[in-house]
DNA sequence: TTAGGGTTAG
């Protein structure tokens, strides 16, 4: 991309390459026959009277910046060490520049008016084309720079940062400290940026050391890019650290701790941060706002939503459409997709990200049909449909058993709309001929696919083989699954899961063998639910809440009373190696059946409960969930890893497919 | 003269 990459000068002292400089202007348009230069000629020219004349004569020749020379035009020429040009009339050129075309013009004006010397121009031109996502010409003028400051180095590696070209800078990075130059409150921000994007905390950490070195570690700029770079490398509690030392935190440092802990899965710590923030008189802006709506989604808060919903209008904030497409997809995600409708239809200008989150929020609610209904409409306004449109409505059909329906869609998303199907795709159809017992032409499908083939598709073909206890292809799924996921419990789980259903205990012995021999890291399931207006959190056995007694004696009660119903503990949701009678026992402190014992307790009766859970729900909980929405009448919402649950009179919406 | 934070799936 770029002519010479890098030589190791500082403060360069060496010759413009002017020849190199003057041939681009070769090709410029000119009407002045005399002064068009070739090739070969271009070397030869000395003369710098010559040169002025030449770049006004190719500058004067575009409409746009005639008008801008006219004065310049009326003036004696004369040679450019008795410069009479105000430097004051190129940074104004340059920023009326519309195209590199026009850069290059301005450019060759500076050069023929002896501006070469002058940074504060010099910087300017490196900054236009930089602005311009010209790193080409950018790098090859900063490369031939006589003198450069730490203007020119923030502006080159800030440019290469933007363009997410973190070799070039991390390259000019590493030039700039070994030219002895001190990194600034500029530079270090832009390098920092490259680490988060790549997720490169190695890197990261390497720069914060320059950093700390460079004694800017309490600027607002430095700082808040660090804890952006730890918050998005997950390592929130590096973020945290610096966060409170921060003496004067500003809102883009409130915004990205908030969106770090959404991030790291905690967004109860966005919210509490949100309302410190709030009481430390720090008045939000849209950017902070939509990030605290993506909080809210991710936590499934609905009183939480509500409210800030109403903040944001007390705000006078219009709903664009990155803010509006963050609140579909709040409402949707805490359970409500009348809201999220009612978002999208207020919205007065819509992209593909907003009308896919709407097809996904009828998708995770089981309204197949909806999500189907939308696809026309978007198409008959204009949008393009995109990879994750498709995957949203693929996924919408799947859990909405609408077979056909997406078997067409699969069949022409590449002819028609050109969306190359890929393993997300895939795997999407796979779960939709799954649910309907179609595991052989599912099993087709993975055997003669061409991307290649990911956990999630056979997590696909596992779970649809649990449902329809096909245990031999089971076994090859899991197969494949293990191999490429071997430290994931919940694959093993699965599959002595089938083994149970279909009486295999010496097969399902071995699975829990092999699970008790290695050492997982197991996800801790958490689950919460909202009560008057307070998120309540609970964990697998948790005690820590003020109410545990009622809550665990209510929980003793309510089992008794679904055991007569009917409901039997299946204590194949439970690992330990212990009796069936404490397997029942640990089962009544899952997470999700303590906050529901909980909602029970808190709120009136007949009220809806609204519960989130991080993993996938369990199975037995699944059953329970369904048991306690017939005998307590009430709807009782559960949003878990993969979709929505609406319990209601003993069934539940996803069909006890999930 | 050069700066930072935000939207969809799995």
């Amino acid at each position: 991309m770029f002519p010479r990459i890098f030589s190791n000068k500082g403060t360069v002292q060496k010759p413009l390459a002017l020849g190199s400089l003057f041939l681009q202007y070769s090709c410029l348009p000119c009407t002045v026959p005399m002064l068009k230069l070739k090739k070969d000629q271009t070397l030869l020219i000395a003369n710098h009277e010559r040169l002025r004349l030449l770049s006004i004569a190719a500058i004067a020749n575009t409409q746009e910046t005639s008008l801008k020379l006219e004065t310049q035009k009326q003036k004696p020429l004369e040679s450019h060490s008795s410069l009479h040009v105000d430097p004051k009339y190129f940074i104004s050129a340059l920023l009326n520049c519309k195209n590199i075309f026009q850069i290059k013009q301005v450019h060759a004006q500076v050069v023929a008016n002896g501006l070469l010397n002058n940074l504060f121009v010099t910087n300017k031109v490196l900054y236009i084309y930089v602005q311009h996502k010209a790193l080409g010409e950018a790098y090859a003028f900063f490369d031939g720079m006589r003198e450069r400051d730490s203007v020119s180095w923030s502006v080159m590696i800030g440019g290469f940062a933007k363009a997410g070209d973190f070799i070039n800078c991390f390259r000019t990075f590493r030039q700039l400290i070994r030219c002895s130059v001190q990194p600034d409150n500029y530079t270090l921000p832009f390098v920092l940026r490259v680490c988060r994007d790549r997720m490169d905390l190695l890197m990261g950490s390497l720069v914060h050391d320059v950093v700390l070195k460079s004694g800017l570690c309490l600027d607002q700029f430095v700082c808040a890019a660090l804890v952006d770079m730890y918050a998005k490398c997950r390592v929130i509690s590096d973020a945290r650290r610096l966060f409170d030392n921060m003496p004067n935190k500003d809102l883009v440092t409130w915004t990205v701790m908030i969106g770090g802990y959404a991030e790291c899965g905690n967004a109860k710590e966005s919210l509490v941060l949100f309302e410190w923030m709030r009481e430390e008189g720090v008045v939000p802006d849209k950017i902070n706002m939509v990030t605290v709506v993506n909080a809210c989604a991710k936590l499934g808060a609905m009183h939480k939503a509500r409210f800030v919903h109403d903040y944001i209008c007390r705000l006078n904030f219009s709903f664009d459409v990155i803010l509006g497409t963050a609140m579909i997809d709040m409402y949707a995600k805490c359970g409500s997709v009348d809201c999220a409708r009612e978002i999208f239809d207020r919205m007065l200008e819509k992209n593909v990200i907003s009308w896919s989150a709407m097809i996904a929020a009828y998708g995770y609610h089981g309204q197949g049909r909806k999500a189907l209904d939308l696809f026309p409409m978007m198409l008959s306004s204009g949008i393009t449909p995109n990879r994750i449109t498709f995957v949203s409505l693929l996924y919408a059909c799947s859990h909405a058993g609408l077979i056909d329906e997406g078997l067409q869609l699969f069949n022409v998303m590449w002819d028609e709309y050109a969306v190359r199907p890929d393993v997300k795709h895939c795997t999407c159809v796979v779960d939709l001929l799954g649910r309907a017992g179609r595991l052989d032409e599912a099993l087709n499908l993975i055997e003669n696919m061409t991307v290649e083939k990911d956990e999630g598709l056979w997590g696909a073909l596992l779970a649809a083989c649990r449902i329809h206890k096909k245990v031999e292809l089971a076994e090859r799924a899991a197969k494949s699954l293990l191999e490429l996921q071997p430290q994931n419990p919940g694959h093993y789980v699965l599959l002595s899961n089938i083994y149970a259903n279909a009486g295999r205990w010496e097969d399902m012995a071995k699975i829990r063998k092999l699970m008790t021999e290695r050492s997982f890291k197991k996800i801790p399931g958490w689950t919460w639910i909202e009560v008057d207006n307070k998120i309540h959190q609970f964990n697998v056995g948790d005690k820590s809440h003020p109410l545990s007694k009622e809550i665990y004696g209510f929980l003793k009660s309510m089992s008794e009373k679904l055991e007569l119903a009917g409901y039997v503990p299946d204590t194949n949701f439970v690992l330990h190696d212990v009796d069936e009678e404490v397997k029942a026992g640990i089962l009544y402190t899952h997470s999700e059946k303590l906050a529901i014992a909980f909602g029970l307790i808190a709120t009136p009766e007949g009220t809806p409960l609204r519960i989130t859970k991080n993993l996938r729900v369990c199975g037995d909980c699944h059953t329970f969930i369904k048991f306690v929405s017939a005998i307590t009448k009430r709807l009782i919402i559960v949003r878990d890893a993969n979709r929505f649950h609406h319990f209601n009179k003993g069934t539940c919406s996803c069909g006890d497919y999930w």
